[in-house]
DNA sequence: TATTGGCATTCTGTATGCATAATTGTATAC
DNA sequence: GTATACAATTATGCATACAGAATGCCAATA
């Protein structure tokens, strides 16, 4: 699905409203780092390169922790039980709904975010998540997210205690093992390139 | 300046341009929280709250933070003399033109950024750098640059010696006078509201 | 005099049309 | 059979036109 061709004209048709919206719509996308865009030659779902995608996450970790440390400061009886309620819907839907579950594990971290109070913290959190997830379909095997759940549950004990240490550590060891299992079963952006050739006629 | 009217008419006749070109640019600024945009009710600059700023401000700061520990791994004496001629520059400009001085000051940290390496962080330091700038035009007082340059000139001392807790010192000292300059003169929002109004009658 | 209703104006939101750049396909030459 | 050039198709970039919402003004009425 990464690097296919999104024709205004097509995306229109099939929303039923005119290019402009659409135009819009993708210009968004692209700020967000979702789409590619070249001039001239439209509009493509983004391909990050594995460069890139360290950056993201690189920034999601750094903007990740700040939410901890804020909340570990902040955090009402109230947060946490929508955090716990939160895991406890992903625990349930991870043995029903696989796509939910991966739906919902992203939608933790912004969860979290948005509750750090912190708008434009919780807004780029939005961005890095996203761009994670199409990380993720680029380049990571399919996957059980147990552990997520478990390492979700971890980061809200210690968000309880208000320990924010505990709960960076939980989040780094969580993001660390994400990370890992994206980018470390390719080794160059060449080998990428090549994959997702084959990826294309494979399908 | 803030809180002013973006109509779209009028700044497409300006440049020269149609409204569709002006609309993608203010989407594109709205999306950077440079300008306020309201359904059926246009685009005007953007007007900060006293909560938004310390948002920034604190997004800001985390941003910063990683981008030193990475330069502090990586910067090479290429990238250190950049950065001395920035300052250089700064120093002639803060005598001659103090115009020149506040843009170079904004553009010290964007270049910071950019040698990191790392274009997502790169990306958002470009925005809260901006929405700083549009902060300190909403609540600052006119004053000198002479300490910024100073502290610029400390984080490259610093990343000289690939020390990255004492650029960071530096940098968290330097946000932290540019952002105690800003919102103390304030102490509410309510009070930034009248004094905006008052301004909005005065001129 | 204050308030409300309606009218006119202004500006936004969206669709569409036209010009230009890119791509694809075809034909011809080597 | 391959490569190149040219034509036709397609898609994008931009401008403009039209419809609908918001604002302001004025008059009418309480």
């Amino acid at each position: 699905m990464p690097g296919d061709k999104l024709t205004e004209d097509v995306i229109g048709e099939r929303f039923g409203v005119s290019r402009t919206i659409v135009r819009t719509v993708l210009a968004r996308l692209h700020a967000e780092g979702l789409v590619d865009m070249q001039p001239n030659k439209g509009a493509t779902i983004a391909q990050p390169s594995l460069s890139e995608a360290q950056d993201v996450f690189e920034t999601r970790m750094c903007l990740e922790r700040q939410v901890l440390v804020r909340l570990a400061e902040k955090v009402t009886l109230d947060d946490i039980e929508r955090l716990q309620r939160h895991v406890d819907l992903e625990t349930k839907a991870n043995t029903q709904d696989g796509a939910a579950a991966i739906r919902l594990a992203g939608e933790f971290h912004i969860l979290l975010a948005s509750l750090s109070g912190n708008r434009v913290l919780a807004r780029y959190v939005d961005e890095v998540v996203s761009r994670c997830s199409l990380i993720l379909a680029l380049y990571s095997r399919p996957h059980s997210s147990d552990c997520s759940i478990h390492e979700h549950q971890q980061i809200i004990d210690a968000l309880r205690l208000r320990n924010s240490q505990a709960a960076i550590d939980a989040m780094d060891h969580h993001l660390k093992a994400v990370t890992d299992r994206a980018l470390l079963s390719s080794t160059s952006d060449k080998q990428r390139d090549i994959r997702s050739i084959l990826d294309r006629y494979a399908s």
